[in-house]
DNA sequence: CCTTGAGGGATTGTTCAACAACTCTCTAGG
DNA sequence: CCTAGAGAGTTGTTGAACAATCCCTCAAGG
């Protein structure tokens, strides 16, 4: 196909099109590239080829490489020098690791709680709606979607924007993990009740045993978790 | 002064000479304006100019903003598009944010510990020890970094990669806010005994006990750090 | 057969220069 | 005093070039 000489109008064009919110192409190449990773369409130790990135997108290689850094500090990929940029495969380790973080962080948050009311308590319960909606569908990809939006939710009561940041963090990180495993959905069953329990606990004001009742839960779901992994040795 | 046709060599000698190390130049210059930061020699406020560093650190302007991303992911410099990257100026609900997420990682990691021996105990003793004697000779700065470590090495004591990483971005970004504030060095001294204290009652086997001082410890230093901060409206 | 090491191709790391897009400031006009 | 807009200065993005490194292949030597 026959090109024009100047294609300067060309790129103001595309820069109109892909610039009509208010962020940088390296975040909104990082926002997609983040949701692929979430959703799984890119398998853990996938390597992210930026000649083929550079293709694909429509971006130069150091917007994507800005994006790359974005991810890599969200622990969605990481960075291999000279090697380029993966998705991560979690190990048992990192499981452990995130669960303790996960338990030091919502279990602290719950025992904190005061000053409960029903108006702070609905995002909770949306959440764990939507997640027996999914259940009773069978979309466990929807309630996986959204025992997440409940997690992240429940810290958000603490009311701390960096609480809020590192536990977005984490679950990403942790969604990855889920993806490594290829975890029989149906061991996510059992949470879709246990986040009602644990809001029923909050509604009634007892903190401290929801607390309790959320150590033992993380406990469970990281032990069915390891295990899950151990029978699932390699994919 | 002349300069020959083919300067190429000079380039690769450069390289030589700044790549010794396995890490990125990206990395190397981010290190480099990370102690700037820490130590104070930015004031919060300060924007950090591309076309200014550029020339000084005789890096690439794309270089620069790889090293910009990896502290702006750190909290200690914030990035508002097309305008640049700036030192944070941390207000009165950062700091409350800040000490929240620290009470819930600090106590949590003492309430949690167990199996405690002398030997995982000793970079904690170093810390205090370094902290002792910089009070003595009333050198407040040094202090102030025993201190920061002695924090650091006490959630080490989990055995979480995250919980140290998270640790060690939210101190960095406390250590910016003692910067903004100027607060009297001296305030810093209950802090070196208190330390003290807290290290005893861990080596006793005490951790409830550590937990709950090591919590009244962290709402006196938030307390008076914000009190510092009022008396000390805008520098 | 296994190990070792020297090409060589492919990919990442870094730089540079150019231009587009945005913010900020200052001024002229209401 | 306020507002619109032109201009200057800075950041955002691109594309091309080359250096540095990794990885695979293959051959020589044990």
């Amino acid at each position: 196909m026959p090109e024009s000489a100047d294609t300067t109008w060309l790129r103001t064009v595309a820069h109109e099109v892909r610039s009509f919110d208010r962020s940088s192409t390296a975040e909104r190449v990082a926002e997609l590239l983040r949701s692929r990773v979430i959703e799984g369409d890119l398998p853990p130790g996938t390597r992210l080829s930026e000649e083929q990135l550079v293709e694909v997108l429509h971006v130069s290689r150091n917007t994507l490489r800005e994006a790359f850094r974005l991810l890599t500090h969200e622990g969605l990929l990481v960075h291999r020098l000279h090697r380029g940029v993966f998705v991560p495969e979690l190990d048992e380790d990192d499981l452990v690791d995130l669960y303790r973080l996960r338990r030091t962080i919502e279990c602290d948050v719950v025992r904190r709680l005061e000053g409960l009311d029903a108006v702070r308590l609905r995002p909770l319960h949306a959440a764990v709606a939507a997640g027996e909606d999914a259940a009773r569908r069978g979309d466990w990809g929807a309630a996986g979607t959204a025992n997440m939006r409940f997690h992240q939710q429940l810290v958000a009561l603490a009311g701390s924007r960096r609480i809020d940041e590192t536990t977005a963090r984490l679950l990403a990180e942790l969604r990855l993990a889920f993806h490594a495993i290829a975890v029989p959905q149906r061991l996510h069953e059992p949470y879709v009740s246990r986040n009602r329990a644990l809001l029923d606990l909050l509604t009634a004001g007892e903190v401290e045993q929801a607390a309790k009742e959320l150590e033992a839960y993380l406990h469970d779901s990281e032990a069915e978790l390891l295990a899950a992994h151990r029978a699932h040795p390699r994919s």
